[in-house]
DNA sequence: AATGAATGAGTGTTCATTCAT
DNA sequence: TATGAATGAACACTCATTCAT
């Protein structure tokens, strides 16, 4: 893992493809991703700048030059998350028609597709890093606040917060429980945070 | 929780206060204690021996000795808090005869007294470890079991894993938020959760 | 591998049989025995109380109780070997009776059999050690005589001592190479540095 | 050999002499001779990433850098040896023209100059180790094949091989024994290896 | 006589960060 | 602008040795 061990340093431009990559734009990009990688796997603890750089295929030099410390990467890295996946949440609902549409959205939300493990882990990682970092306050907030943002548009804001904490806790339960919880049991509860009433409530 | 910390009282009494602290019994559970400090404080990924060694007064030797890799003390540092937990989680409910007792407890667990923040954070990193480590979570479906074991003593089961659900998502909410929610919120949540009926159902 | 890590210490007599072997007056030799295991695995430096005490199925206190330090564990193991090997050697000899049956029994002692990587090992780990240890020249000097004196029995002073270096020498080669030697070159080899003459010489 | 462990003159020329030594190209050789040196002193075990440091005057992270792992350090430190060695080794017989040279080289060989305990030390070393670890052995085979090959230059395959053998086995006893042998029992030893005919032979 | 808890020095290795180029 | 060599602090872990029992 060290950097070195190359018997010539400059590393003759033959192999692989690294070399003569200058003026990447969406470099910055690309380290964000690496590092979100990185966050999944090994926790937020687990970013190093070696580890993303390896992982985004740039040199070491690029990410210390992009990001001035390694708390600036991480903060970087959960906004850029944060950014995403409001948009990719917000996609979710805009096909919801009716309550039955909207169940339907939040249990698949709980039985997870394949990203579901992802989002849930960097969902979580946010939450606890943001316990102990105010810095990072803002993001959950902009997060908090955009989803329930979306789910008011169904619901009105109490429930919608409710909602949103029963939803995060059974995903836990779902990610972390060896025998899946049956679809009903899940439908059951949504509904019952929902309301009986039909509309927009409370 | 145990005043284990505090320095022994048959210890050297000399100057500097190490030394000669030969035979310690009880070492063990004080660099667990020890541990878990560690753990609210920095998260499961800032455990080090080092740390863990000041924070119980014992040379780094000591915990090395006592726990074979960090892996282990973290473990057991989660087990150990786990069994605690456990039982003092029970005891809060020993005290409820009625439905109102009940719902007055749970609130109580979101609105959090001086130890929320602790115990919260300690499960919360559990979680999230037992996500990355299968070996934790044999942990996680012990505590899981015991709550809703409690639970379940007056709702039923699956009200009591909807309620357990609610009550981690609302904690996470409560920690996380600068403006703390009303109680008559949280307390309706609960209610709602708890169903309408009154004796215990589903 | 730390040495604790039980939960009890007094460690219930039940188990495997570790316990109550108070009194085993073969103690002695079942540590060294084990020492030269390490020895031939992991090399002088490998040497350890610890991995000793686990080869030995022996408590570690045992170890250190019984030799005061490891220079002196491994010095006892290399004299043990050579006593051991010495009588060994000696036996190889017993029923040579022509110098066909010497250099049989030369060439077998190149080519191997199952303990030679052993023997091998041993001797050149501890040729290396006493470089550097002159505690360790008169063990050397104590193998040195014993193999030259078996060998002179057939050959006079001088030849057995390059006899002894060839032997030496080739079984290195012979470890070292992965494309074996044919016997006859390993028998021209040794026949010539008997000299072409019959009986005791030089 | 070449004299790189001094200190280089565009250095620092402060006060302590660390600091600012950036950009110091040869710092690989350095380590490696360095290496070398602590593996001729305290032998294969004995390398440290410390020890090889401060005999290389150069921080300990700058050793860590430019060799990924200890083993690492240690086979390229072995391989900088045998290439040097290599070319060492025939230069000493270039000047050879007849048997009588060639007998000559090779008792000076046995009986050593200054730098023979270091090459010895280092090829017993290096031979110890490469049984132990496979890919060590190339190396061992590099510099078997590149010694026999310039004996054979002189007597033919197989006597190279015996001879090497010989020498190997006639260096070690040197090294350890106290009294050296006279000269006249290496010379007599070495011719009886190359045989009584004159020319190159098998 | 025998043992294992205890401890501090030392190990290999990783790393954030700096800085000459 | 971009890079990778450089460095010192910190890490997990191993160990010889001591010593109370």
């Amino acid at each position: 893992m060290g950097g070195a061990n190359v018997r010539d340093g400059h590393a003759a431009a033959v192999g692989e493809g690294r070399r003569t990559r200058r003026h990447d734009p969406r470099r910055r990009e690309r380290v964000l991703d690496a590092a979100l990688e990185v966050l999944v796997e090994d926790g937020v603890a687990g970013i190093t700048h070696r580890k993303v750089a390896v992982r985004a295929d740039v040199p070491l030099g690029s990410v210390t030059y992009h990001f001035a410390s390694l708390a600036e990467l991480r903060a970087q890295a959960f906004a850029w998350y944060v950014e995403q996946r409001t948009a990719e949440y917000e996609a979710l609902f805009t096909e919801v028609a009716s309550r039955e549409d909207l169940v339907d959205v939040l249990v698949g939300q709980v039985e997870g597709g394949p990203s579901r493990y992802r989002s849930a882990v960097l969902g979580f990682e946010l939450h606890l890093a943001a316990l102990r970092d105010p810095a990072l306050r803002a993001l959950t907030q902009r997060w908090t606040a955009a989803s329930r943002t979306v789910l008011a548009r169904f619901t009105g804001p109490q429930t919608a917060a409710r909602l949103d904490a029963l939803l995060e806790g059974m995903i836990m339960q779902a990610l972390l429980s060896t025998d899946r919880q049956p679809s009903e049991c899940i439908r059951a509860a949504i509904m019952q945070a929902l309301g009986a009433a039909g509309g927009p409530g409370t």
